[in-house]
DNA sequence: AAAATTGCTTCAAAATTTGAAGTAATTTTT
DNA sequence: AAAAATTACTTCAAATTTTGAAGCAATTTT
C-alpha cells in the first residue's frame, strides 16, 4: 500500500483468450507408456497439486459450456458435479460428504437447489427420519447422461488403449492416496 | 418448492467431523505397481475428475493449516499458490496465467494482496512497460520455503521408491493430457 | 498518426466455501 | 422413563474465490 504503482495497463479484447494457439487439440498423438520412461522431469507432489486445479478447472469449464449447451441454467458445474457424485445411488447427505468430499453445509445448499430444480427426489428414511435418503429424479437422470455422453467423446481421444487405461487408473489411485495423506494430515498432523 | 418438506434435521456437535475414523493415515502400506494390477475397479475421466477435486480440497485445507501455523493470515491457501506457481522464476502476469490457469482479473487480484503483503516484488519490463515482472521477495521466498518443507514431510509418507515416483509422474502426465484436451474441448468444442 | 492489439488493472456482481447456530429424531445414560 | 448426549441434517450470515465487463497505457500494425 505503501509502493508507487509501478504495473502499468492494457486493453483487453474482450474474450479471455489465454495465448491463443497454447496448445492444440491432442491430436493423434501416440501417448503409450505415460510414466514408465520417465527421463528428465522430476514432478513433486506440489506440482501434481498444481496440476489438479489447472485440470479441475478446465473440467468445471467443460461442464460449464456443456450445461449451457444444453439449455440448462438453472444450476452450474458445481451442482452437476453434485448430481454426478450421486450417481445410480441412493444416498444420503453424510453418504454424499463422502463422496465428493463437499463439507457440510454447502451440500445441503446444492441440494436444495437440486431439489427446487426437480434434479433429486429426497424423502425420509423410514428407519431414520432425521436421514435423508437422496435419489435422481428422472430429469437429474437424463441431465447426469448427458452430460456422461458428452464426456464419452472426449474419452475416444484421451483413451487409446491398454496402456492409458493403465494410466487413467494409476492417477486415480495416486490421486486417492494423496487425498487420504493430506486429509489425515490436515486433521491430525503429519 | 412445491413439495412439502421432507428432510428432517439434526444436532451438529460444533466440529465438522466428517465420519470420525474414516480413514487412517497411510500407515506403512506396501504400495507398490498402483495402476499396474488394476483388476476390478474401471475408472472413468469423470470419476477422476472428482478425484481432483477431492484431492485438491485436501491440499488446500493443508496449505490453510500450515498457514496459521506459520502464523501468517494476510493471505489464504489460493495466495499461497500463487506464490508456489511463481517459484524462483521472475515472471509477467501472462506466465502465471499459464502457469496456474487462473482466469484473468483474479491474478490482479491476488498480485495486488501479496504486493500488500509484501510477498512479491515487482517492477515494469524495460522492455515492454506494460508488462509486469514479479518475483517472490526475500519474505515470500522464505514462506514457500517454509510450505515445501512442510510438504517434505508428507512426501516421507508417500514416496517410498523408484515406483512410487513413476506413479507420480504418470499421474502429472495424465492430468496433464486431461487438461489440454479438456481445455481445448471447451474453447473449440470437441 | 490513426487504428488495432497487447498486457495488465479495477470494480462490481455471481458463485462457492466456511462457520456458527439451530432443530428434530434417535440413542444413551441415569 | 425422563434427561442428556449424539446424530443427521438445515439455515443463515460472512468470508473467500471466480467471473465479466470495462478501462487505461504501452506497443504494433496499418
Amino acid at each position: 500500500m505503501n509502493q508507487k504503482i509501478l504495473y502499468p495497463f492494457a486493453d483487453f479484447g474482450g474474450a479471455v483468450a489465454i495465448r491463443p494457439g497454447d496448445d492444440a487439440v491432442g491430436g493423434a498423438a501416440e501417448h503409450e507408456d505415460i510414466g514408465q520412461e520417465s527421463e528428465a522431469s522430476v514432478v513433486s507432489y506440489f506440482e501434481l497439486a498444481r496440476m489438479m486445479e489447472r485440470a479441475s478447472r478446465r473440467f468445471t469449464g467443460l461442464l460449464r459450456a456443456e450445461l449451457t449447451k444444453l439449455g440448462v441454467d438453472d444450476i452450474g458445474p458445481a451442482q452437476a458435479m453434485v448430481l454426478l457424485a450421486i450417481g445410480d445411488a441412493e444416498v444420503s447427505v453424510a453418504e454424499l460428504l463422502d463422496r465428493g468430499h463437499y463439507v457440510g453445509s454447502n451440500v445441503s445448499y446444492y441440494l436444495k437447489q437440486l431439489g427446487d430444480g426437480e434434479y433429486i427426489d429426497r424423502a425420509a428414511s423410514q428407519r431414520d427420519r432425521r436421514s435423508a435418503r437422496i435419489r435422481l429424479s428422472e430429469k437429474g437422470r437424463l441431465l447426469c447422461d448427458s452430460l456422461r455422453k458428452a464426456a464419452g467423446a472426449y474419452e475416444r481421444v484421451l483413451s487409446h488403449g491398454e496402456q492409458d487405461r493403465r494410466n487413467l487408473e494409476t492417477a486415480f489411485q495416486t490421486l486417492h492416496r494423496l487425498e487420504l495423506v493430506w486429509g489425515n494430515a490436515t486433521r491430525y498432523g503429519i
